[in-house]
RNA sequence: CGGGAUGUAGCCUAGUGGCUAAGGCGCCUGCUUUGGGAGCAGGAGACCGGAGGUUCGAAUCCUCUCAUCCCGACCA
């Protein structure tokens, strides 16, 4: 099939949509703003939680799973929480071909359900921390969807945990905050700027919340990850109290925190070309591809020759041999470059005839003849050559696209040019944050950690006052 | 919820009132090929998004409707 990619600079959001599709990580379901995700989409997603998962079980965490459905009622204990998610509430009103008693419904996040749970099974400081997490779907109704970075119904992982002090509720917060940075950076290759969100950004019923932010390569802001410090919030109304080490009576402290398959949104948005998905080798779910080139009468000795290949990689490689006979090698090359592979090993007559083999790098099309006996033990290292390349290469890109910027109107022009992230000083005031929004379609992203001392001295931008912070403004997903 | 676009085979498209709806890609069979998206031959696959209307006759004209996508508003 001569799959045809919008380019970038054509379309960014064709370009994406073609590269979801062609790439078949995932296609359009009946339903509007859901879609299903395919196998190679699929794929990605399961090497993304094996290793979240592991991350959290080393960090204390145990699974769990809470239902689907939550009574509407629940929903409506925490004022804020219910303010900001019930537009988006997906509620079924009938069941067993009757109309409920009381609607239900179908969560858009856990809180509600998890800490009317939360209150049985805690009585006492001993119960605490309770460190809980789930693998779920959710369903947010929204009336713009994006294949993975917002459909209605997606796929997450959502943390909840409860502590006995603010201090420890706080650590958690942060500690999973770091965690989510090391998974963007280690394994997706993607660098992300962490901080806190302001009033205005934050999840609806938290204290604080904090995340990982990412730049794509239009330049637009990705939250990737985000880590709730929910202080007494829940456990006030769920009335969830504990008795203290000393005797006295106390509401629990918590923690919320999640990320979801917009993840693969963010993978793509961040490494892939005009060619389709560019993965990065850690989460790929095929690292090497082997085709063999071959002619009729050579076909024997060369599937033979890429078979002895693709047996002494695979006990240390995820790797394919595409021995197919019916499609020429040169739709194999364009067919696993659209798939994102991250080597792909072509071997021919010539190849055999030189005893080597050629390498090719899918993030830098690099062809890299190696002798065949050495190909086994090139392959590794290659492979966080292309991972470390990803990330640096995404990190110039953010670094290229950010400025610092003092001035009100500068700000206005760099948001209405070409854009990225700004450095801001900023007074803290959420009227001028709502101006730059309303003026600009920029929000602040992040505050990242540290930026009070940068901002000392300064004038904020938009209103004038003694800045407070140095605010990451861009426009966003 | 506003603006735009589109709905004809799995995909892309032609067909703007007239015979049995056409072509390309893909798919199936066979042969031939294979170092950057191969070739030949044969074959399967469509109630033209849906409903109603106009007409001797509708994929085509009219009305209504449904759906999806894109842009905007909204949105952890």
């Amino acid at each position: 099939m001569a799959e045809r990619i919008t380019p970038r600079s054509e379309s960014y959001s064709d370009w994406y949509v073609d590269i979801v599709l062609g790439a078949e990580l995932a296609d359009y379901s009946p339903v509007k703003g859901t879609m299903v995700i395919r196998p190679r989409g699929y794929a990605v997603w399961e090497r993304m939680q094996s290793i979240l998962d592991g991350m959290f079980k080393e960090t204390g965490h145990v699974n769990a799973y809470f239902p689907l459905l939550i009574p509407e009622s629940f929903l409506k204990k925490e004022a804020e929480h219910v303010e900001g998610f019930a537009p988006e509430c997906a509620v079924v009103t009938h069941g067993g071909g009757e109309e409920l008693d009381e609607p239900l419904v179908i969560r858009p996040t856990s809180e509600t359900i998890i800490w009317s749970m939360y209150k049985k099974w805690i009585q006492s400081y001993r119960d605490l921390p309770l460190l809980i997490n789930q693998w779920a779907n959710v369903v947010r109704w929204e009336k713009r969807t994006r294949l993975f970075l917002r459909t209605t119904e997606f796929l997450w992982q959502e943390g909840h945990t409860a502590h006995a002090s603010a201090e420890e509720a706080r650590d958690e917060t942060l500690q999973m905050l770091e965690v989510y940075r090391r998974f963007a950076e280690e394994y997706m290759a993607l660098p992300v700027l962490t901080g806190v969100k302001t009033p205005a950004e934050k999840f609806a019923g938290a204290v604080d919340t904090y995340a990982i932010e990412a730049m794509m390569q239009d330049k637009k802001a990705l939250q990737a990850g985000t880590s709730h410090f929910l202080g007494q919030n829940f456990a006030k109304a769920f009335d969830v109290t504990f008795q203290t080490s000393e005797g006295g009576l106390d509401h629990v402290w918590a923690t919320s925190w999640g990320v979801s398959t917009r993840l693969v949104g963010a993978l793509i948005m961040a490494h892939s070309d005009d060619k389709g998905l560019v993965l990065p080798p850690r989460l790929a779910p095929t690292e090497v591809a082997i085709v063999p080139i071959f002619k009729n009468q050579n076909k024997t000795e060369v599937l033979a020759y890429a078979s002895k290949l693709h047996q002494q990689l695979k006990p240390m490689h995820r790797v394919v041999l595409d021995d197919d006979d019916n499609n020429s090698p040169g739709w194999k090359f364009s067919q696993w470059e659209l798939y994102g592979v991250p080597i792909r090993i072509e071997c021919g007559p010539k190849d055999m005839q030189a005893e080597q083999v050629v390498l090719v790098r899918r993030d830098t099309g690099e062809k890299i003849p190696v002798p065949v006996a050495e190909a086994p033990a090139r392959i590794a290292p290659l492979l966080e050559d292309i991972q470390r390349s990803l990330y640096d290469r995404a990190l110039a890109f953010r670094e290229e696209n950010t400025r610092d910027i003092d001035d009100y109107q500068q700000l206005v022009s760099f948001m209405e040019g070409d854009g990225g992230f700004a450095r801001v000083p900023w007074s803290g005031s959420p009227e001028a944050e709502a101006k730059v929004k309303e003026e600009t379609k920029a929000t602040i992203r992040v505050l990242p950690f540290g930026n009070e001392e940068a901002a000392a001295g300064k004038r904020c931008a938009i209103t004038g006052e003694p800045a407070r912070h140095m605010a990451i403004f861009a426009k966003s997903y």
